[in-house]
DNA sequence: CCCCCCCC
């Protein structure tokens, strides 16, 4: 806990150990250690050495560590000042390996390097005498140098904005908001393989693109934070490739060995990420494909799931339904990593910059690469939503842009009433259409409904009776000793403005009858009256039909045939839901 | 040096 060492009397000075490879700082009044994560290149922090933490950034992590980010040290001691006891000094990798092979001892020597110059570790301070270098005035924890605007930490160069980076400048800072940052992906192609992190930079002038590969990707990773200021330096400009990115910057960035990143105190002028919400209920009305910040409460997630795409490539996927103020919820569908790590049980706010709206289902939204998933952001909106939401919104039965199948998935369903097949001339073209409709049932033809069916499993052919006990099947080329029954009803459907003739099959018919085909088979034997009954009971009863229809021509005679695929029952509120929504829609 | 934006 570097607070607790920061608390010794006097400036605190460390020596640095090493064990176990791991590098850590030792105070040398109170003896406590801490844990040393980065070191920068080219450091001249060699095991021994002792030094002097001048101005320093804390950090708290959410599990409550400090990491502290040293922006500017002097060395007050180097190691062979102080007997060097673990022999030659030794350079470091940025990976805080040791590598002794890599350099000769009088190159790592910390007097004679001065790579630093334009580094937040300002070591020129090396040179000057440790006593010089003991002034008391310097106090690490006290006020933060970085207020200034004119200049990064330790460097020389000029804080420019965003839009006046090019690639024909070599000395330049900019000081700017991580405003979206990828995890880590790995890459393999014929070119080689590697893995890499992009984060997205904005400050008042405007945007940029970042990209580190292999060990930038181990240096940075960690260092750069969602929604933190930052002062990078030293990173090559390259022209952006337009076609791979949205952002309002001719060129991008990528980091190399000796580029720097360094925490800024927080600077309200840095702008934060900007969304514009677009309110659920208003997602109707936007174009497909159209690119959407879009907040709201996770009223319900789907549990995450592997899908193979068209090119045979595995990734994870979770659905989520959002729902906001308006009353609308929408589904966003979010992958890969985002998707596995999402945690919707305690219904948080989600906020998403930069969702792709998509016409499947309705209207539903998709994460892109691109997209900033933020989870219970700390911004008005979210608070707003969340007070919203607990004291009313958790109640209402909202209503959805992502129109499902009752089965949960499906595309957008092709309501109907019965007199449109007739306006639209459905079923007259080339291909089947389908339609549903909530229509009731006026009449069955109880009369040849059911047939002696060949018993075969994948075979529903009629059978002929040959009168000797076993039945015939043309198809199968077999005579069986029994049958099965099957049903084929005839029903007049009928809505508020027309009736239409439809053929059910077993199953629909089944659940038309409420009855198997086996049980009516039996009964029409045995009790003509309860057979007679379900017919009875049939009548009036209204449904959800979904039907295909076709032209269909028998004798040089063309008529429309509807065949109901699916019979499921009438949700009343969804429904009427509709209902509303059309007559909204005739009364605009 | 990547550049994948998908599924029902």
């Amino acid at each position: 806990n570097i607070r607790q060492i920061s608390n010794a009397s006097g400036p605190p000075r460390f020596r640095l150990m090493m064990s176990d490879g791991q590098h850590s700082l030792t105070c040398e009044s109170c003896l406590l250690a801490t844990q040393l994560n980065h070191l920068p290149e080219g450091n001249l922090l060699v095991p021994n050495c002792v030094c002097l933490l001048k101005k320093t950034i804390t950090n708290t992590l959410a599990d409550g560590r400090h990491v502290v980010v040293v922006i500017d040290m002097e060395i007050l001691q180097s190691a062979e000042e102080t007997g060097g006891k673990i022999g030659n000094p030794t350079p470091y990798n940025t990976d805080g390996t040791a590598s002794p092979m890599k350099a000769s001892p009088m190159k790592a020597s910390p007097m004679k390097a001065s790579p630093m110059k334009a580094s937040p570790m300002k070591a020129s301070d090396v040179k000057t005498s440790p006593a010089k270098a003991l002034s008391m005035k310097v106090s690490p924890m006290k006020g933060s140098p970085l207020k200034a605007n004119s200049a990064s930490p330790g460097s020389s160069t000029k804080v420019i904005p965003i839009a006046n980076l090019n690639p024909y400048q070599s000395k330049w800072t900019v000081r700017a908001r991580v405003a979206n940052k990828s995890s880590i992906r790995t890459w393999s192609n014929s070119k080689g393989e590697g893995k890499l992190f992009s984060f997205e930079i904005v400050d008042e002038s405007g945007e940029i693109k970042i990209t580190a590969f292999n060990k930038e990707v181990d240096k940075f990773f960690s260092l750069v934070e969602q929604g933190k200021v930052y002062y990078i330096s030293k990173a090559t400009l390259k022209v952006a490739n337009k076609q791979y990115s949205t952002l309002k910057n001719d060129y991008e960035m990528t980091l190399h060995a000796h580029s720097s990143i360094v925490p800024c105190d927080d600077n309200q002028s840095i702008p934060t990420v900007h969304c514009d919400f677009v309110p659920i209920g208003e997602l109707e009305n936007r174009d497909k494909d159209a690119i959407i910040d879009v907040i709201g409460i996770c009223k319900s997630a789907e549990d995450v799931s592997r899908i193979t795409t068209k090119n045979s490539r595995e990734v994870s996927k979770r659905a989520l339904s959002l729902i906001d103020t308006t009353g609308k919820d929408v589904t966003v569908t979010l992958w890969g990593e985002e998707a596995e790590k999402f945690d919707g049980s305690t219904q948080p706010v989600v906020a998403i910059k930069g969702a792709r709206l998509s016409d499947f289902g309705g209207r539903s939204l998709s994460a892109l690469f691109s997209s900033t998933v933020m989870v219970n952001p700390d911004i008005p909106e979210a608070f707003r939503l969340r007070a919203w939401y607990d004291q009313e919104g958790y109640a209402l039965a909202s209503q959805s842009l992502t129109e499902t199948r009752s089965a949960g998935t499906g595309f957008k369903v092709n309501w109907k009433t019965l007199n449109d097949i007739k306006n639209e001339d459905m079923g007259h073209g080339e291909k089947a259409q389908y339609f549903s409709c909530v229509a009731t049932v006026l009449y069955t033809r109880k009369e040849n409904c059911l047939y002696q069916a060949c018993p075969s499993a994948d075979c529903n052919k009629k059978v002929i009776d040959q009168q000797n006990g076993l039945y015939r099947c043309e198809k199968c080329n077999k005579e069986f000793p029994n049958f099965k029954y099957r049903l084929l009803l005839s029903a007049n459907l009928a809505d508020f403005g027309d009736n239409q003739w439809v053929t059910c099959f077993q199953e629909t018919a089944e659940a038309l009858l409420g009855h198997s085909a086996e049980t009516l088979g039996y009964l029409r034997h045995t009790d003509e009256a309860a057979f007679d009954e379900v017919f009875q009971k049939a009548n009036f009863t209204t449904h959800i039909f979904k039907n295909r229809v076709k032209l269909e021509t028998y004798n040089d005679e063309s008529r429309v045939k509807v065949t109901v695929m699916e019979v499921q029952p009438v949700d009343h509120r969804e429904y009427s839901r509709r209902l509303l929504q059309d007559i909204y829609k005739l009364a605009r």
